[in-house]
DNA sequence: CTGAAAGCGCTTACAG
DNA sequence: CTGAAAGCGCTTACAG
């Protein structure tokens, strides 16, 4: 049974408001009635009650957060956990939730944190689902990395596309002439980066598209047969995650990395520093995106929606070529 | 502005009651008279208050969740994303937040979770506090693999000890003689686990203990020295994430795995079976635990506490010298 | 400095 | 079948 104020206000025989009063600190209070009143407190073991406080206040300060389901990519839980820090130095709480499998389920989802939730920061999002029905609810939405093409939301971005092509350039300045991406089929920004970077290439150099189903380990291990019909000499693939699994590939068949082949990635595993060849990556600003995703959740709701962007940061490793042990670089400053 | 129920109700014309009967389905209703109240609260886009109908229910459906800071492990994610998911399943929500680091804020972030929180499950503690402040608070405590000695909690436990056992029994039967362990000095059950095996060792088998700030890729790169000064043939690490760092470290100073010296980690990471040799590892009872975990949620609070412990599962790869490639057993079925 | 009242938005009894 | 009242536990005005 836990303690309410009126049981404190009772045991310390003021009202209850005195007792609130003294309790929360504000206005002012006899300071032996105060005395009284902790007392009781302290005895009744009372803590308030942040639910009820929230109904009164309509402020909850709980912010949602809508994660990838098969959530085991390490930068997005990075993301996350910085995310949580964030909020909660902002004085927020976190109530996680995975972006279930239908827009139907979604909407239950979102309407059972109504009143619970003030703001949801979306980390994951279907493209082909309308967003037309956020709006009827009373709760702020913000998009982070989504790609989310309606300009009615924040929407914070990483700049995908710039750091695709400077990945993919990188494995041009290595000479590499048969280059290939491998990844999924709704990774606009990357494709655009893909292009982009190809755009500039000289005549000789062909290039290809492999789709892949997912973006985990066994899929990478999955595409090395495709590259290797397409004689790729280079690889782009749109996560450490598969780059990776790639690497077991090679090795079972001893193709080498970066001799026969060069490799890079996207997202900064901590795997990837570790991994012989260390392996070449593109990083997400993720403190910057944080940063102004808290600020928006804090910011008043009325202003303006925006989309703003940060720039992706090429890492540069040993799979493309270097001769840097890159591991003694990041680590040994 | 969110539309209430009493906003509904004046409307369509009826009692707040009327239009809450009409709007749950629970209790008679005229059919006409629904209809008009069906109608009003889709026109105003009406959606129940949860912290509302929470506070008056004194059930608020969520479950707070606290894990380990730096949220960055392969396993520890999989749990959470998984104890979510069998929450959400339960008609519960998950509230997250990561372990502070004293006391003091600890006790401050659950008590800013009165009111909001039924139950709290812990996925990380630190075994120096003090459990007895958490009597105090109406809140039910859970706590998962945290090694907790208190026996007024519920406790799911994974059988380190033995998982670990199986690890270096299984290094021993490869018939290595200098057996070393890495981890950090507060894994009772790995250190017991580790002892147990090398006490049915035979008479010319010598053991090491190294010990380790943290548990990442760099603390296992950062072990490579100790190990070769012990001339190690055989080691396991607390991690697989460390495992995989000392991998590294092996192919820089062309120490050949398991040729040299045998590896197994636990936690079962994706990244070791694509990992060459595909690394030897003890798997937790995920499954089981998070279970386990969603019915004592769901249980009467009266119910006695208990601890539950739930056997580990050890994976033979080639880190240890075995010939069969792991990678096609896994995922070939 | 202190208290009685009203209300956050809902639901749970209780009368009609 | 329907409505007026009370209350979840707190805080925000408003009187004294």
């Amino acid at each position: 049974m836990a303690a309410t104020l009126k049981m404190v206000a009772e045991k310390a025989g003021v009202s209850i408001r005195t007792a609130g009063r003294a309790l929360s600190g504000t206005g002012p209070v006899k300071a032996e009635v105060a005395r009284r009143v902790l007392t009781a407190a302290r005895e009744l073991h009372y803590v308030p009650n942040a639910a009820a406080r929230s109904l009164k206040q309509r402020a909850s300060r709980i912010v949602g957060v809508i994660c990838e389901t098969n959530l085991q990519n390490e930068c997005g839980v990075r993301r996350i956990s910085l995310l949580e820090g964030a909020l909660r130095n902002a004085g927020r709480h976190t109530l996680l939730g995975a972006l279930p499998e239908t827009e139907e389920k979604l909407g239950k989802l979102l309407r059972s944190w109504t009143g619970i939730v003030e703001s949801v920061i979306f980390l994951a999002w279907n493209r082909a689902w309308n967003t037309e029905k956020l709006h009827s609810l009373p709760i702020r939405f913000l998009f982070i990395d989504c790609e989310l093409e309606c300009a009615k939301f924040d929407r914070l971005e990483t700049d995908r596309t710039s750091g695709v092509a400077a990945a993919v350039t990188e494995l041009l300045r290595a000479g590499r002439k048969r280059i290939a991406r491998v990844g999924t089929d709704n990774a606009a920004g990357r494709r655009a980066g893909f292009e982009k970077a190809l755009g500039g290439a000289s005549p000789g150099v062909a290039s290809t598209f492999i789709v892949s189903n997912g973006l985990e380990f066994a899929d990478g291990f999955a595409a090395g047969g495709a590259l290797e019909e397409f004689g790729a000499d280079a690889v782009f693939f749109d996560t450490d995650r598969m780059a990776l699994g790639f690497y077991r590939y090679a090795s079972e068949k001893g193709i080498s990395i970066p001799g026969e082949i060069a490799v890079a990635g996207f997202d900064d595993d901590a795997a990837g520093a570790f991994a012989i060849p260390a392996l070449t990556t593109v990083a997400h600003p993720l403190a910057e995106t944080i940063e102004r995703a808290v600020e928006k959740v804090l910011a008043p709701a009325e202003s303006e929606p925006e989309l703003i962007v940060y720039p992706a940061r090429l890492i540069r490793r040993e799979s493309i070529g270097s001769a840097t042990n890159p591991y003694q670089q990041e680590t040994g400053k």
